[in-house]
Formats: C-alpha cells, structure tokens, sequence
DNA sequence: TCTGGGGTCCTAGGACCC
DNA sequence: TCTGGGGTCCTAGGACCC
C-alpha cells in the first residue's frame, strides 16, 4: 500500500501558521511579481469564484470587497516549512518519496499487521500538531489511486482527511465519484478528447479498451488505467534524481529596454542557477539565455529569442558561464522593444568528475572548485549575494528590474531579525 | 497599466550508420 | 515498373505536473 500525504493549500496554511487571527478567513498567495492568484484556503476557495491563475488586478475589487488576506510569495519560509513536514514523514515510512514541495509518496508495503485508516489519522495528527499545516492522507494500492484517495478526503466531510481504499467496491465506487479530470496525469487535452467519447468518470476511463487508450494517449495513458484498475506501474523513487536542466526567468516589475539592466538581470540569474549546478556537483554543457517582450500587450511591438552556446568545456563557475551567456544576450537583444522577461537555462548537465576534456579547445582554465566552495558558503551563512559577479549589478539598479513583492510576509523561521515577536 | 515559475517524460521525424 | 533491413542519436513540440 502506499500513502500519499498533501498540504491543505499549502502556501496560505504556511502563513496562516504564523497568523492566527486569519483561522478561518480568506487567505490567497500570489505570484511573482504579486501577477496572479498561485493559491487559497479553503475559505477563499468557497467564498465566490476566485479562480486560480486569475491576474490580480482583474479581481482586486473582489478580494477587497471580500476582505481576503492576500500575500506575496514567500518561498524561504514555504520551502523550510516543507523540510519540518518531510522530516516528520520520514518516521512513518522508511521509503518516502518528497514529490513536490507540499506532498509525498509513503510506501507502507514494509509494515505489518497495520490499520491504514489509523496509521493516515496518525500522521495527519502529528503533522498538523508539530506544524500547525493540515494535510490530507490518501492510502491505496497504486500511487494514481492512492491520488484518487488522497482527493477524497479533503473533499468529503466526515472522513477527517484521511481516506483508504482497500477493497474492490471502494475502488470502484471511488472512481464512479471521480471526474476524469481530476485524476493525476489527465489533463486538458486528453480530457477533452475522452469526453467526446463520452468517457466522464475515472470508472469510466478503466473500461476502455487498453488497445483504445494505448494508441490515443501512449504508453504514459495506459499506465495510469492500469494504475487505476489497481495494478501498480508507477514506483516510489527514494532518491531525487540529479536535475537534467536548471534554469531561471522573472518577469521584470517593470519594462526594460536597456541592454545593460537586462545583462545585469541575466548575470544575476546565472549566478542563482549556477549555485543550484555546484550544489548537485554538476557541470553544464549549454548555456540557452532567451529573451522577449510582455505578449499581453496589445500596444507594444512584439519580439522573443533565444539561443543556445555549447561551451567548450563543461563548467559550474559562474564568472565562465556570465560570460558566454553575456555574449548570447548580446546576440539576439535588439533595440527599441520594452522587454518584459529575460531568462536562462543551464542543460546537458553532466556530473563534475566525469568531464569531458576538449581536444580543440584553448587549455583547461584553472581549477577554482576551492574558491566557489568558498564563496557558496559565504552566501549560505551571510546572505544571497554576499558576494557575488560585479556583472549581476548592485542594489541600487537591481531595483529596476526586480521582482515585486509588496506584500511579503517576514521569513519567520529563517532571518533572525524576522522572528516572529510575541506581546503580552 | 497590471497577466508566474520550474520542471519531467514521451513521441515523431530527420539524419545518420552498417 | 520493380530499389533492404536493422539500428542509433538528436531535436522540437506536446502534454503534463506542482
């Protein structure tokens, strides 16, 4: 049996954990750039139709009107309020996968003589003690309809977000309540073409023919109706896997079209990623930096680009890699467009000690891992750009490119100076 | 005026090899 | 008129996830 455990609306639960005067009012979380809707509480949910993804702006009057608590992305203090959930599911599962930041995959096909229903009650209880996040557990045979449970039991009443399907009339039952658009790994496009055959419930799905579904949704469709129909095809990956990519791009908080802010931005996120490179002690192959103007805008002249280098040798260090991707920028920029957005992307990552030397390329240039290990742990102890490239600009014109975040809340569990006080 | 960001997996088709 | 058979590697684009 396996277990997947998830975070009632994450992101709000995160802060409403440090605001107890929002128990039980509105609470939505926006985007980068405060754009649009990324989640709400189940008050917010409830209380009309604020739909997920909405630009802000188009509903400001409603979330006024409402007095809904809304607040800029905070993802120092998600990401560490995920860690204390994931070290607690740790005890209950010797094989847990950390699927995303707010959910899990136990497998609990180790333990004996055990009540599922009891065990889920469990751990909802201890996460939601030592946390203050609620989360809801779904307990089956197959990680899809272990998805499937974990969907009940938020949304039924009475089941105290913990919900288990054991037997073949619950699975059955439990996918004759299911829309096909709610299960894991259907999404919009397939929907559409499973409704015109008339295929509207998760049940509905499981009686198609396998030869059906195979040849109209491939191999990654037919695993997920043999997931559904109880036979396990998807396996708990313990260990994360080295990343294949990492890459960055933000919005400006405003239009740009100065080429030198828009290196600097580009600078500062080979910086960010490049950390991300060192840190699972890879090196990239290519560098791709893509660029373009607002495509919302009905007004402004439209232009997007992007290109990709092959550096010569595989590298993590940032000074090489701003450097490529500076020369890159400096390719497809053209001037007289208002930029909204420049990004990066580091792939054909490949472990450090295995590189590949280069016979044609200039010689090897000197080993600096001392020094970038240095600089890493500075910024880990100190702060983000404690030190950092002088291309990556300073604060001063930083703020004519960077991200908005009027309504953050403080980093209460990271930033000393950010604790939460109490008074008495 | 204002519209997010970071990923993975799979397939078809082209180019190429012997 | 009629032109083999068995592969690999790479890339762009689609679909999906949180």
């Amino acid at each position: 049996m396996i277990a997947l455990v998830d975070c009632n609306s994450f992101y709000a639960s995160c802060e409403q954990v440090f605001r107890p005067d929002l128990q039980g009012k509105p609470v939505v979380v926006l985007s980068n750039n405060d754009g649009c809707i990324i989640a709400a509480n189940k008050e917010a949910k409830a209380l009309t139709d604020i739909p997920m993804f909405e630009p802000v702006f188009k509903i400001k009057k409603l979330l006024e009107d409402n007095d809904v608590a809304f607040f800029s992305s905070n993802y120092t203090l998600y990401g560490e309020m995920s860690q204390r959930v994931m070290n607690i599911l740790m005890d209950f599962s010797p094989a847990v996968e950390v699927y995303s930041i707010d959910e899990s995959f136990l497998n609990l096909s180790g333990i004996k003589s055990i009540n599922y229903r009891k065990y889920g009650l469990s751990i909802r209880n201890r996460i939601l003690k030592n946390t203050g996040l609620p989360v809801g557990v779904g307990i089956a045979p197959t990680k899809v309809l272990a998805k499937v449970a974990n969907k009940i039991a938020k949304k039924k009443s009475g089941l105290r977000n913990v919900f288990v399907i054991d037997t073949e009339e619950i699975r059955e039952k439990a996918l004759k309540n299911t829309n096909i658009k709610d299960v894991w790994g259907i999404g919009r496009a397939h929907v559409k073409s499973l409704k015109k055959i008339d295929v509207n419930t998760a049940y509905d799905f499981t009686q198609l023919p396998s030869s059906w579904v195979l040849k109209n949704m491939k191999i990654v469709g037919l695993r997920i109706w043999h997931e559904l129909r109880g036979k396990s095809c998807l396996e708990i990956n313990e260990l994360p896997r080295s990343k294949k990519a990492i890459g960055t791009a933000k919005s400006f908080g405003e239009r740009i079209e100065n080429f030198d802010l828009i290196s600097e931005a580009c600078a500062y996120y080979i910086g960010e990623v490049s950390e991300v490179l060192r840190q699972q002690k890879s090196c990239a192959s290519f560098v791709h930096v893509f660029l373009n103007t607002n495509y919302h805008s009905k007004t402004d002249k439209q232009y997007s680009n992007g290109i990709t280098v092959t550096l010569p040798v595989p590298t993590n260090d940032t000074l090489v890699l701003t450097s490529f991707a500076h020369q890159a920028l400096k390719e497809i920029y053209k001037p007289g467009y208002r930029y909204k957005k420049v990004g990066v992307n580091l792939s054909g990552l490949v472990p450090k000690k295995y590189i590949q030397g280069n016979l044609f390329a200039p010689v090897l240039p000197p080993n600096k891992d001392g020094l970038w290990e240095v600089i890493d742990h500075l910024n880990f102890k100190y702060g983000k750009s404690t030190i950092q490239s002088a291309h990556a600009g300073f604060p001063e014109s930083r703020k004519k490119w960077e991200l908005v975040k009027a309504h953050r809340s403080p980093r209460f569990t990271t930033q000393w100076n950010e604790i939460l006080k109490i008074s008495t």
